[in-house]
DNA sequence: ACTATTTTTTAGACTAATCTAAATATATAT
DNA sequence: ATATATATTTAGATTAGTCTAAAAAATAGT
């Protein structure tokens, strides 16, 4: 069984690999995990004995098969925490994630299999993020930024980044929740801003804040 | 903050002690932790140096009042822990306790004041044990065990002992649960077993089982 | 009261995760 | 191609929690 410490360090691999697609550097990964270097090589050494990542000294580390499921895992009770906490308990979810960072790390299948029945078996997050199944696979569907769309797109709103409290607590204050339908009126090229229509509101947003918004298209 | 293991050891120090009552010995708290003597000489000087515990050689140690109150804050998140799994995820009551010794841990003022409201601010937990406030005082009611009352006896299951597994498992199948009547119809007094009325149900119970079934009186 | 037994404490060592400082490897710039 | 800068690893130390083995204190038995 993997520790609390040994989790972290895997789940912060697997998201700055791109779900791994690429590989991660020791320096970045102390910066995700605020910690130093030399610890990093350590605990890279630890994981890659486990065969959870292949480790090429001064080339960073890639996840295996076995380590994307236990990462996929973690990230699974992560998401369906944070629905618990968002739909059953009232938190808003800029409130969530350090809870979630808690709770993920609960050990019990049991636990997980019944509140994922509990919450009726959500398929994504209250960011609009998908929860990978019990099995640790993940259905990713293919998102856009909303800066990148043309003035007229019509879609919606599929997920928002959720890397930024402050964001979180905007986009709250807009109603931009992911299942909400969004047409963009019109693009200001000269600042990339765009006007939308938010459901029924009229809504401008920044480049900043449109590129933190994923779409379906 | 304390540690997992400081909030463990307190735990079973308060609980040793009859809720503060008496000083709990070094090999008592050993075997109770599933650990060394050393290992806990080590630790209640830890303690008593954060004021949690008085600690006197060779004697043993007793909860200070700044101890018990973050004791029974442990208490009150594993209580109402407990009856989150089985109100809302439909736990059994004999297999929640691992679980809550987990979740019991998870540092976080507002989720457990929201768990307390989701759960209707509930008194007692699924053994009907009573639930700390958030201030960690406890409302302690005056219980007896069924071993200790005559014939003719007529009460209410207050609380069950909660130490063993098979117990519960025993106590579910007869439906023993809090909040049921019980009228004891006959004792015998060779081996004190007990004849009794269970709700509507007519049921012999040995000694073993009756001393772990407390009743209000 | 003295010895034997039990309990508790001390001393020293181990593991997991971390750190700082120094050494080494890779990448960049002329 | 060689010097400089950056990134990474190694070496050695630190902390929390644990252990074993030995020392010391308390308790019990005669």
């Amino acid at each position: 069984m993997l520790s609390l410490t040994e989790e972290n360090y895997l789940k912060a691999i697997y998201h700055l690999s791109d779900a791994g697609a690429k590989e991660v550097l020791t320096n970045a990964l102390a910066e995700a995990m605020s910690t130093k270097a030399a610890s990093v090589t350590d605990m890279i050494k630890k994981l890659a004995a486990k065969d959870l990542i292949t480790y090429e000294k001064y080339y960073g580390v890639n996840v295996t098969a076995k380590g994307k499921v236990e990462a996929l895992i973690v990230v699974r009770k992560h998401r369906l925490w944070e629905t618990f906490l968002v739909q059953k308990l009232g938190f808003t979810w800029d409130e969530v994630h350090e809870v979630a960072e808690q709770l993920e790390h609960i050990h019990s299948p049991r636990l997980i299999d019944k509140l994922d029945a509990f919450l009726g078996f959500p398929k994504v997050d209250p960011h609009g993020d998908p929860i990978p199944d019990g099995k640790g696979k993940l259905k990713v569907l293919p998102l856009i930024g909303l800066d990148q769309v043309k003035a007229g797109f019509e879609g919606v709103i599929a997920a928002v980044k959720d890397s930024d409290s402050n964001l979180l607590k905007y986009l709250d204050k807009i109603s931009a929740k992911p299942g909400l339908k969004i047409t963009v009126l019109g693009k200001e090229e000269y600042d990339e801003s765009l006007e939308v229509l938010l459901g029924n509101k009229k809504v401008f947003l920044s480049k900043e804040v449109s590129k933190n918004i994923l779409v379906s298209g």
